[in-house]
DNA sequence: CTCGACACGTGAGGC
DNA sequence: TGCCTCACGTGTCGA
């Protein structure tokens, strides 16, 4: 309301600030108001994308669509810091790593441990051997092979401790458990044990978050 | 320019028009700017945590962070769709499949086989056997057991597998792999092979995009 | 001064 | 009718 008589105000108004800038401005109002039609649509566009990348998110208000994005973007980065991040890809020197998972999974203590070394076949086998010896079981397991090396992870269920090794404590378990990994990785080598700290690097990391 | 007349303007278009809703319109023009005001505090408060949630896209355009967004979540997809829904949560029926992988890797033909089975303590090497057995190496594996019920997901290469196989067709050797699979999930069951077919379900998927 | 990005108010159209 | 969403043109600030 109000704007067809506007027409008369600018008018006037265009009368009595700038003479000489009449056409020139009528010009640059038109571009500017074109170059800001250009910007919302560069936005819509990705707006448009982002609808249809979302599955669920199909006839959804902008700011509805724009906050399924972001639980979207915040599931995945979860999901891929869970499985990718952890598994990464195998490092130049052997390594046997056994730390305390987080008290998430309830009943049972839950210990994640991995094992970086030279690829062979039978690796798996051995390592699955190396698990059950030491009264584990495998709640979860991810090995990944590149370039004839190879990184494991494993989720190890070891039950309530105590019960199978009642005169151990925690700590003997963990290091039960690395010494039979660490036998694993040295099947593989040449010589015996004598090098046995010098391929330690910084094995037994321990609450590392 | 011409918004300093607008008052003059709009109010004599007020006594021209509608007499009795003066003040009435004042109110609704006044809740229409406001609430349009909360909907881009929504729609840019969302974006503002778009912005926080991706690393690199600080400072940027409102446009480009939006085709920020889009590229991140074609990528995360990507990722969760490689290695999540192909082991996703074990199923209730067994299940056996192998699958022929696109050709990404180079040299060598990779094979994809899941199992999906009732879990028990050795499963895990038992499997490795069974790769074995068909002369493949597992570039890959990933296995996750929840509820007593497990599923794994193997990558193998089958390495030139016409050269340790001569007589054998690639069929073949398929359904080699994918027999010595189905003998592993068997060795659990209490009765021999008389429901074999009748626990065979949608396996030996091939081609699936 | 021009260009690009932003927030604002406003008209149109859908329940 | 009122409320809501959207696109539009415009004023404004900063390179």
């Amino acid at each position: 309301m109000g704007v067809e008589f506007g027409g008369d105000c600018s008018s006037t108004a265009a009368l009595l600030m700038s003479s000489k800038t009449a056409a020139a401005e009528a010009r640059a109002v038109r571009s500017h108001s074109e170059a800001e039609r250009r910007r919302r649509q560069r936005i819509n566009g990705h707006l448009a994308t982002l609808r249809g990348l979302l599955p669920c998110a199909a006839r959804l208000d902008k700011a509805a669509l724009l906050a399924e994005v972001v639980k979207r973007v915040r599931e995945l980065r979860k999901r891929v810091e869970e499985v990718e991040v952890e598994v990464a890809v195998p490092g130049e020197g052997d390594e046997v790593g056994v730390e305390e998972a987080e008290a998430g999974g309830g009943q049972g203590r839950v210990v994640r441990a991995w094992v970086c070394c030279a690829d062979r076949p039978g690796l798996m086998s051995e390592l699955s051997r190396a698990v059950q010896s030491v009264r584990a079981r495998a709640m979860r397991a991810e090995m990944v092979t590149v370039g004839g090396r190879t990184r494991s992870l494993l989720e190890l269920d070891v039950g309530d401790a105590a019960a199978t090794a009642v005169t151990m404590e925690a700590g003997d378990g963990r290091s039960a458990l690395q010494a039979a990994l660490w036998a694993v990785l040295l099947r593989n080598q040449t010589g015996p044990v004598e090098n046995f700290s010098k391929r330690a690097r910084k094995s037994t990391r321990f609450g590392a978050t």
